[in-house]
DNA sequence: CAAATGCTTCGGCCGATGTCGAAGCATTGT
DNA sequence: ACAATGCTTCGACATCGGCCGAAGCATTTG
């Protein structure tokens, strides 16, 4: 008698092989990877990358841009993200306060890409910043941006994205701070400012963020205000 | 040379197993089932059952109340339901809608239990209100009562569980709608009230829940108050 | 048109893990 | 004390899935 699995079980699979889930760490940033990088981080060779690549892409958990001869792979969307992010939350649970103090996991615990977004210590003192000081305010369609919200924007020299997109503004549990901190569009588009206006830049092979001398000047205080 | 896994790897591994999936969603509902009821779901002899069951337990993904010679299982807690769901999400992602048309998943559109809150298109409908009427409104710890808030529970004759509860309210991706639905010991509160108001009752042998007609006379105006 | 580079497919191998029957232990009930 | 019930441990077996070497395709470069 054929008996069926619960609906998570099939991306769970995909996501418990040695292999495929360093891929999916190494995508976890949001930047793009070729087949070869992503064999070389897995520490396997080209074809069994390959076979994996393929089952990462139809359980369509990562997508495929071809480019010449290369092809580079991301992760689908935020959504998933933030599945692998509430998997880590549920890994990190016992220990989760002795190993974020071990000093190798210092910088990403201060500030670290999630997808896209900003998250750590960091990430969770601009969620808090934009509540206090009511620039985000909870609708019936989660959250968005207040008047004064709208003007903090413009001061910034933000360009907002679409604020109508489904997905515009967004709680997020962080999962070494155990608050939360903000996702969506908006948050995209503010980690992108905060890199261009080298407040932050990015560690090469991490996704920690590192936060530039001009940026404890500038932008800290801005997470602090009231 | 010895390669490190990401911290989601143990998790993940854990639910990628056809009976260990199966009894974990036998417990999403947030139920306490014994060790034989646990075998039966997942088509397993006792033997079976209780090796998987001990590796549940000790990845701390569900939890054991011994009782004489039986043994209750249940989930951890609500972020590993909430990790199962993000799961879920993502497993949807493309024939949601098609397969949420289904007559049989219709009772669980439109009503069921998650972890031990309401989510479904009720579940929805109610957080809509509780937002649309500013009963709760977002501070910079997440969501809390307002003063009316409170109001609107008192004349519910609810008893609320303490307020200063690190998750007493939150918002939580509902994967039938794709819209935010409240989780927190809030919302567990509401749907043991509803139950005994006798304005819902649990399905057997499933998360389903149904509206009662005296449901549909008194919660269905509730939840649409504006 | 080669040669080189990057990715994919094929076939056989191996290790890991889940399953079951059988036997064992503990708790409850007569 | 003995039997019944519920769960666990042991040992043997089978299956499944990923890995690698080798060969194959496709795209770019000389």
């Amino acid at each position: 008698m054929p008996q069926s699995e619960p609906r998570f079980f099939r991306i769970a699979a995909v996501m418990a092989d040695p292999t495929r889930s360093r891929m999916l760490a190494a995508l976890l940033g949001g930047e793009h990877r070729s087949a070869g990088e992503l064999a070389a981080v897995a520490g396997v060779t080209a074809q069994a990358a390959s076979t994996q690549l393929a089952q990462l892409v139809d359980s369509a958990l990562v997508t495929v841009r071809q480019q010449g001869r290369h092809k580079y792979f991301a992760l689908a969307d935020a959504e998933v993200a933030h599945a692998l992010e509430a998997l880590s939350l549920v890994a990190e649970r016992d220990e989760v306060n002795a190993r974020w103090q071990r000093p190798s996991y210092r910088p990403l615990k201060h500030a670290r890409r999630c997808y896209s977004h900003m998250a750590g210590v960091l990430g969770v003192a601009q969620f808090e910043m934009l509540m206090r000081c009511g620039h985000l305010q909870a609708g019936p369609q989660g959250l968005h941006l207040s008047d004064a919200g709208r003007a903090w924007t413009a001061t910034l020299g933000l360009s907002l994205p679409d604020r109508s997109a489904a997905r515009f503004a967004y709680p997020c549990m962080d999962w070494s701070e155990r608050k939360d901190h903000l996702a969506g569009t908006l948050s995209k588009a503010l980690l992108e400012h905060y890199l261009e206006k080298h407040w932050l830049t990015a560690v090469r092979e991490s996704r920690a963020l590192n936060l530039t001398p001009k940026g404890q000047r500038e932008l800290l205080p801005l997470l602090n205000a009231r």
